[in-house]
DNA sequence: CTGAAAGCGCTTACAG
DNA sequence: CTGAAAGCGCTTACAG
């Protein structure tokens, strides 16, 4: 493959020159201009990432850190980041932590050594030390859900909160009395957010007890457990907010399995807004999180950052939307 | 940060030793070797992947290209090929191809300006061109389903037409006496293995028709609007082999719809065996691909390739399995 | 077993 | 507007 240099010759002018091209930064004569791209083009001429990475510090690459990219939530997420990365001619490396610290400080410092611009993390581990860590480095850093404590980098969420009491109402109304809640892991801030707004829609409600809150995984097998603990407990609940759609979908099935019809007898709510809701039998009602917005939030925000437009530390905090469906449909609707 | 050079410096040697002693090149004396053990130690020293990069050609990256990380078949390969290439320290770029061959090529150009080791390519539009076009560079390359006419590259692949032909036995096995077939695009190699594989097992059946067959895209509106032209046109089938899980679970939502039960009245058998088969309701009869272990193989392949201890291009052709579920079950076992 | 030196292919002040 | 030169942080023959 050609080198600058080689084009340099060809073009008859300097390295420089043709890196100032390159780069537009500096002025460089119209004429020498025409004779350079000329240049280029007969040398099929391509400038070399790594070598401008060695000198320039600069490697158009970020880094999507995320739990596991087999979980139904990140794909989507995954790809509206490759999606705006490569729009504006970045390139992302993938890593998957299992929510696990120690993965994740095995990757950044090997990202650090790959002189990687930015990472977007999406990964809820990740401390206040990490974080801090990450940031002497000068290494742009962009979080999804978690803030690690101090303003130490901007961070996009959805409205979890405001959310779950969506739904709750949302139960609510469409005839349920008694609404019980499966919750996700509770080091996870969305877990935890979720809930208070459970709390917030019933706490209040005469039937309310905190015995209607049981933990669930944010999996199916988390959900189908919980579901069949709370009917053991609360044979009269009629309707269920699983804390995302993942347990959900376990509910629905665990339901189904106790041959509960769905949503005659218990009314069923999830919320992210994965591709599978859509699938089930019935359709799945759930809070719908922008998940692509929101990669393409994050990234914007991240090479906003690598570029220097940006040196605020914001917290975003997106709309979620309620889409009714089959199994929170009131029966006069059927 | 500190650089090879303090280290040096630091344990009075020349930055050659160093070098040789980190890539464990060439004989270093165990007495130098401690102090530059403990010069590294104290100087918190990490070499620069770029540098080595610019240097030694070796980034130690490779890039996955797919089509779509949002197709549920691919999350779970693209965590295969993350795991495995974790483990040999290698990091992954991944690209969204789309299928479209102008994208695959930007990323190829991309690709190359950062010396990427190798490449993985899932995606179909590969052409006998693009293949030879990176050959030339010398850039090792694996490719899943699809071999680039000539054995320019080893291929991964899953047993497609033995695995229609186990599909359409077990529909007939489970009583079924008029089977359909809902192909995905032509152009991909796998959906035309699934459809001989069906001709296989029917051909010689006294009710076949090439009527029977008819288009899908792979996708589940592609498996519903297939699915309501085949009951139009045969309101006599009563079971249905879909090219691929998303499909069949576009058919079981359309005949759910046209209030035809299933397994009753109609049986349902996908292909690829993806988590979403196992959350539908009836459950999913699929033949399942070892999607994981494909991944796993053939970044092992991969990288196997790139440190030169292979040098052969084959073709691995991986056992599927038969995954029998509720939509297929025999009305005697209900 | 070890060092000096060239080279990987760029960018970036510094002069002019 | 353009060039010479140093430097980014390594690896790799080549000597010794």
């Amino acid at each position: 493959m050609a080198t600058i240099r080689d084009v340099a010759k060809l073009a008859g002018v300097s390295v420089a020159t043709i890196s100032r091209y390159l780069n537009k930064t500096g002025y460089v004569n119209i004429d020498t201009e025409l004779k350079i791209k000329k240049a280029i083009e007969t040398l099929n001429y391509e400038p070399s990432s790594v070598a401008r990475g060695l000198a320039g510090k600069q490697t158009k690459t970020i880094a999507l850190i995320l739990p596991d990219i087999s979980n139904p939530f990140f794909p989507e997420l995954a790809r509206a980041v490759e999606d705006v990365a490569s729009t504006y001619g970045y390139t992302v490396i993938f890593c998957n932590s299992d929510d696990q610290g120690a993965k994740e400080r095995t990757y950044i410092e090997l990202l650090k050594k790959k002189y990687i611009d930015g990472i977007i993390f999406a990964s809820n581990t990740l401390n206040k030390h990490d974080a801090e860590q990450i940031n002497v480095n000068g290494i742009p850093i962009v979080c999804l859900d978690r803030a690690p404590d101090n303003h130490i980098c901007s961070v996009v969420r959805s409205k979890n909160r405001e959310g779950a009491r969506l739904a709750v109402e949302h139960l609510l109304e469409s005839g349920c009395r008694k609404i019980a809640h499966i919750y996700g892991p509770r080091d996870l801030i969305t877990a935890q957010e979720r809930m208070k707004g459970y709390e917030d829609a019933v706490k209040s409600l005469p039937w309310y007890s905190p015995s209607l809150m049981v933990p669930g995984n944010f999996r199916i097998d988390g959900g189908m457990q919980a579901t069949e603990t709370l009917l053991h407990g609360h044979p009269d609940i009629d309707g269920i907010f699983a804390g995302n759609d993942l347990m959900a979908i376990g509910t629905l099935k665990a339901l189904h399995r106790m041959q509960i019809r769905v949503p005659d007898q218990v009314k069923v709510c999830g919320f992210d807004g994965i591709q599978m809701a859509e699938i089930m039998e019935p359709e799945l009602t759930t809070v719908a999180q922008p998940i692509y917005e929101m990669g393409a939030i994050v990234s914007r925000l991240l090479i906003k950052k690598i570029e220097g437009s940006l040196d605020t530390n914001e917290i975003y905090e997106l709309d979620v939307t309620l889409v009714p469906r089959k199994s929170t449909q009131k029966e006069a609707q059927l």
